[in-house]
RNA sequence: CGGGGUGUAGCUCAGUUUGGUGGAGCGCUUGCUUCGGGAGCAAGAGGUCGCAAGUUCAAAUCUUGUCACUCCGACCA
């Protein structure tokens, strides 16, 4: 490819609206452009990162006896009905009608399309297992689109299924597809992905992890153990708090607290620490408004996935207005209001002399014992874990909580989708049953992205080798002397024939705009002709990540730069 | 969905407070010079100031509406 040709231009100006590296490095790279929020077009570069990134993905699929099919983009929402997710889904589903008024979906993840897809073939135990892919575009109508490729709403995504007929065998493929995507990972550049046990959330099933590239540009949170191996999203951390009590447990009293609204405000004005209060936190249940307070102690904040999965319906914060009971501000768990769902977190259990609101504005309770002024309370784990809390596997204070980018995850599904679906086979007892599903994603555009993250300077991005755009950039320093147009032509035209990938710049730009431009393609290996260098009977090939420079004589460039590219030192 | 911000040349942004014939840098075109980290000189092209109403003799500037983008939060396989 000659790079006066390369559809796209390069800007020397960071974007305003880039907030990350990687984002801002992909738009002044010439890679994409935006078309919309959460939209973008690709230029060449970028689809040719993204086509070695999906035929790593493909390979490493097909090794774990992967086929690759297709499903379709547009679906008929009677598919998501039988599932239920026509409902239950949000507006991420983009939901419309064709011109016979007849609803349709747009793919958003294809479990329903898959099971359709292999409903009938999978009808007898000697079919299983069987695990069908696909690399494709899916649309989903995020809420908040940020920070480039790392979240938007259209986007291409590698989603895998798996059938089994007994969780063993689920178990075994699903070891086998983790072990392959920490192939994957390795191979594109990022190998030190981790994986974290996580929530479910809609996709239903049990057990479930993230691939997590750990970066503080990530949008996720995650809980890891310096001194085991335990690695969790937050959202599926369990908390274990070391619960305190008194020797003498006070009296229950209300006491004036004026205009202490806030747990701050509570224990300056009392003073206190903010462990020896009981916060109260507001949700809402989504179909009908119910309240709901999980009371929990004043130092930890509330994991709403947990008090989500453990209610069994979807909730989100609440506004109080005047005339509900509740007293904002100042709510406890002594005399509260009936008709409110009341959740008590772990670390208040066996507490005593705690400070909680009084239900009566301008009024807490003190000397609060659970054990004694509360009956019939159960405790449950509600609670975030925090950096230096205690492992749950190894029981050390070791916890430390980072940020990450979710690469890929997968999912041990069970039966939701095949039950729904009424998908069957008669097994080998003579009985009808219902395959076990696993599903295993991961985001091409968000993987490349992650990369440029881990691996760019101020100048560019430093792509590892094998998902570069091209493997060797050519810059011909003053292409107007006859040798050195004449040599780069001829060096272009050669490492071609041998199967290399080239850009070829032969501008006659100053070197600066040269070196700007092969910076910010990010191409592993560059080879510098000038008539500098040409004069010494030399090229000069460098590396991207500055890891060597070398002068070669011109004889043998071809052959070192081959040799270079072929041994995978870049 | 809640709260902020911004829409002026391809890009980055001045100009809006206080209304009076739209600017700079980069990029682009032409010519000459230069040539190893975003060159110099000269000449040029390029904008219904997001859109629509309104106020006014006069609107990029004031008012209202609307659309788009963006940041924080909520939400998120």
């Amino acid at each position: 490819m000659k790079l006066d040709r390369l559809v796209g231009e390069r800007f020397k100006e960071r974007p305003s609206d880039c907030v990350i590296d990687s984002h801002a490095l992909m738009i002044r790279g010439g890679y994409m452009k935006q078309v919309s929020n959460g939209i973008y077009s690709q230029f060449m570069p970028l689809k040719r990162i993204a086509h070695k990134v999906e035929s790593i993905i493909r390979e490493e699929m097909d090794a774990i006896d992967g086929q690759e099919v297709m499903f379709p983009v547009v679906m008929p929402a009677s598919l998501w009905e039988e599932s239920g997710r026509y409902e239950s889904v949000g507006k991420e589903l983009v939901r419309f009608v064709d011109r016979n008024d007849k609803k349709l979906v747009l793919g958003m993840t294809h479990e329903e399309a898959c099971v359709h897809l292999v409903k009938e073939y999978g009808n007898s135990y000697t079919k299983y297992p069987f695990m069908v892919y696909q690399i494709q575009t899916k649309f989903r109508d995020e809420a908040r689109p940020r920070a480039g490729l790392i979240r938007v709403r259209e986007f291409t995504m590698k989603d895998a299924y798996s059938f089994h007929t007994s969780q063993e065998d689920l178990e075994e493929y699903y070891e086998r597809c983790y072990e392959s995507y920490m192939r994957i990972f390795a191979r594109v550049g990022i190998p030190d992905v981790v994986a974290v046990r996580s929530d479910s959330g809609m996709m239903g099933g049990n057990i479930s992890h993230e691939f997590m590239l750990l970066t503080p540009v990530g949008e996720d949170t995650v809980v890891l153990c310096t001194n085991c191996d335990y690695k969790a999203n937050m959202e599926a951390a369990e908390a274990i708090v070391e619960n305190t009590r008194d020797e003498v447990s006070k009296e229950l009293e209300l006491v004036s607290t004026p205009a202490t609204k806030t747990i701050e405000a509570l224990c300056d004005f009392l003073g206190i620490t903010k462990d020896k209060t009981c916060k109260a936190v507001m949700y809402r249940r989504n179909i009908d408004d119910q309240l709901i307070v999980v009371f929990i102690r004043g130092d930890l904040d509330v994991n709403e996935t947990k008090v989500r999965n453990y209610l069994g319906y979807e909730i989100h914060p609440a506004e109080i207005e005047e005339g509900e009971g509740i007293v904002p501000g100042f709510t406890g768990p002594v005399n509260i209001s009936d008709g409110v769902v009341v959740l008590f977190d772990k670390s208040l259990e066996n507490t005593n002399n705690m400070v909680t609101g009084g239900n009566v504005v301008d009024y807490h309770y003190v000397g609060l014992d659970f054990a004694r002024d509360l009956k019939d309370v159960e405790f449950h784990d509600f609670a975030k874990a925090v950096e230096g809390g205690v492992c749950p596997e190894c029981g050390q204070k070791s916890l430390t909580v980072k940020r990450g980018i979710e690469v890929g995850n997968i999912f041990q599904l069970g039966t939701k989708y095949t039950e729904t679906m009424g998908m069957e086979y008669i097994d080998s007892d003579g009985k009808p049953k219902h395959p076990i599903m696993g599903c295993y994603g991961i985001g091409v555009g968000r993987l490349i992205a992650s990369v440029a993250e881990v691996h760019h300077d101020e100048n560019g991005p430093i792509w590892p080798m094998s998902i570069s755009p091209w493997q060797v950039h050519i810059c011909a320093l003053r292409s107007d002397d006859p040798n050195v147009k004449e040599f780069a032509d001829k060096l272009y035209g050669n490492l071609m024939k041998m199967g290399i990938e080239v850009i070829y710049d032969d501008r006659n730009v100053s070197a600066g705009v040269m070196f700007s431009d092969a910076d910010l393609l990010g191409v592993p290996v560059r080879v510098i002709v000038s008539p500098r260098n040409l004069k010494d009977n030399v090229c000069e090939i460098t590396a991207r990540d500055k890891s060597f420079t070398i002068k070669e004589p011109v004889e043998s460039v071809e052959e070192k730069v081959i040799e270079i590219v072929r041994s995978n030192l870049c």
